[in-house]
RNA sequence: GGAGGGAUGGCCGAGUGGACUAUGGCGGCGGUCUUGAAAACCGCUGUGGGGCAACCCACCGGGGGUUCGAAUCCCUCUCCCUCCGCCA
């Protein structure tokens, strides 16, 4: 959520940055609104203050006639302040429709561009690994060595579902175990999140109401599936005064994620790419405003890290502004190279989403007591996606047999399997 | 799933229709006293909104209602606790 004070001073400044987006949302009509809303207020403030007043001497008077009278004065005034009262809050109602639904502001640093053709690439690390034979995509490689199983998960499930088994499923385990032990280490503290949440987290993150057709949800209870846990990370400070003392708070934390994905029905439908159910390793920071540029280069370089110490190819992109997520000021991307597939892979994206979704989710701090409140600025980035991880891990290590060799950093937690061979399907 | 009890400020906790401008205590901050500290005493100590300001408005878990007036009465939702049932 914008701060409408900040509309209310710079209206034309608001455009020129919404319209890098390439929207034009209804400022004009936000500032009429929120004008109209304080001239309301002021005269249904004022009623107000004099029923109070009122009430308090009827209260201290015998009962007599003038005691009568003020009461009717007052049942009278009663019903103005209810008629002003509901003309308030539909105004109100109106604004709060109209400002749930307009997008984060650009950072300044962030390249001009209509969509995602426009997206910069910042740089490209490592080569792209040679290969002296043809490298299969991983939805073969996978269901040779018996290690994913496309039709089981969809005779459980349905379409996009999957099942990993055996060095498959042990592989994006050791990824998951190798990943959060890695962000400890970088200073992130470990968080085990609930994967389920209620409407108001979603709303808090900016999920809600806009996508609302991307999400799973149980109608019987108010319990939706999260697409990510930066939801449920987001949502671990709703409603509090954090101790500025304490920021930056950076955690991390596993999860799975769960996607209707309508948005790209038909797309990428090979393999494990994109599927409605994922695990994710994220890396989050609630920070300072003066910290948040340099927070974002930090958890940058963490994601970089886990790409380099698998020893994949990878580079990094910043997202154009027409093509910046709902509440993100500023994104990189990071993608690595999938050789079978013969595509880069989006393995992680990081947000800078300013104090954006510390609005909604009505997240302050307090640099020092007796200071004003002020609201923290939130980062969120992936510490990798497991299943895209995995195929660049099955694509990249693969070799002329079909065999893979596991990563080295990956070993320890693999039991002493050295290379994934071909398994028996049980 | 059934029965009952709860939710008040940073924390504990009183308040069941008008002096609540939310009692009291703890904690915190400032002051007096002191060589310094402790103790004692005094004062201050929630959030948001409107207004140039004085000041005003709202908030006692959320929402709605009754009333001239609601922390207090009514409805409803959420959450917590106790017991029973079921359960990894």
């Amino acid at each position: 959520m914008l701060d409408i004070q900040l509309i209310r001073a710079n209206p034309d400044q608001i455009k020129n940055d919404l319209a890098r987006r390439g929207i034009d949302p209804p400022i004009d009509k936000i500032l009429e609104l929120d004008s109209d809303r304080r001239s309301l207020l002021a005269k249904v403030e004022g009623l107000k203050a004099e029923r109070n007043k009122t009430s308090k001497d009827i209260g201290r008077m015998q009962e007599d006639s003038q005691r009568k009278k003020m009461i009717a004065a007052m049942r009278s005034l009663g019903t103005e302040i209810d008629k002003l009262d509901r003309r308030t809050a539909d105004l109100e109602a109106e604004l709060h429709q109209l400002m749930i639904y307009i997008p984060n502001l650009p950072h300044p640093s962030v390249p001009d561009g209509v969509d995602e053709a426009d997206n910069v690439v910042i740089k490209e690390v490592g080569e792209k690994k040679p290969f002296a034979f043809e490298p299969k995509p991983h939805w073969e490689l996978g269901p040779d060595l018996g290690i994913i199983n496309f039709e089981q998960g969809v005779k459980i499930t349905g379409t996009r579902f999957y099942v990993l088994s055996g060095a498959g499923a042990r592989l994006q385990r050791a990824l998951i175990s190798w990943m959060i032990d890695l962000h400890i280490r970088q200073g992130y503290l470990e968080k085990y999140m609930p994967f389920m949440v209620r409407e108001e987290t979603l709303f808090a993150a900016g999920q809600l109401p806009k996508f609302e057709d991307n999400l799973y949800r149980d109608h019987e209870d108010d319990r939706w599936m999260i697409p990510t846990s930066e939801v449920t990370l987001t949502g671990l400070h709703m409603q509090e005064i954090l101790d500025g003392s304490k920021l930056p708070l950076r955690y991390t934390a596993f999860s799975a994620c769960f996607r209707r994905e309508k948005m790209s029905a038909g797309r990428d439908v090979r393999g494990i790419k994109r599927g409605h159910q994922f695990d994710k390793v994220e890396m989050y920071v609630y920070c300072i405003k003066e910290d948040s540029d340099q927070e974002m280069e930090r958890m940058m370089a963490h994601a970089e890290e886990t790409c380099s110490q698998l020893g994949l190819a990878y580079r990094q992109l910043e997202l154009s502004a027409g093509d910046l997520g709902f509440t993100a000021r500023k994104t990189y991307d990071i993608e690595v190279w999938a050789p079978g597939s013969g595509e880069w892979l989006e393995v992680s994206s990081l947000s800078n989403c300013g104090d954006f979704q510390a609005r909604r989710a009505n997240i302050r701090f307090r640099e020092k007591e007796g200071e004003p409140t002020q609201f923290p600025h939130t980062l969120n980035g992936s510490g990798l996606a497991l299943p895209r991880t995995l195929i660049a891990i099955m694509e990249n290590y693969q070799q002329a047999d079909g065999s893979i060799v596991v990563p080295e950093v990956l070993k320890p937690w693999m039991g002493g399997v050295e290379v994934i061979e071909q398994e028996e399907e049980r």
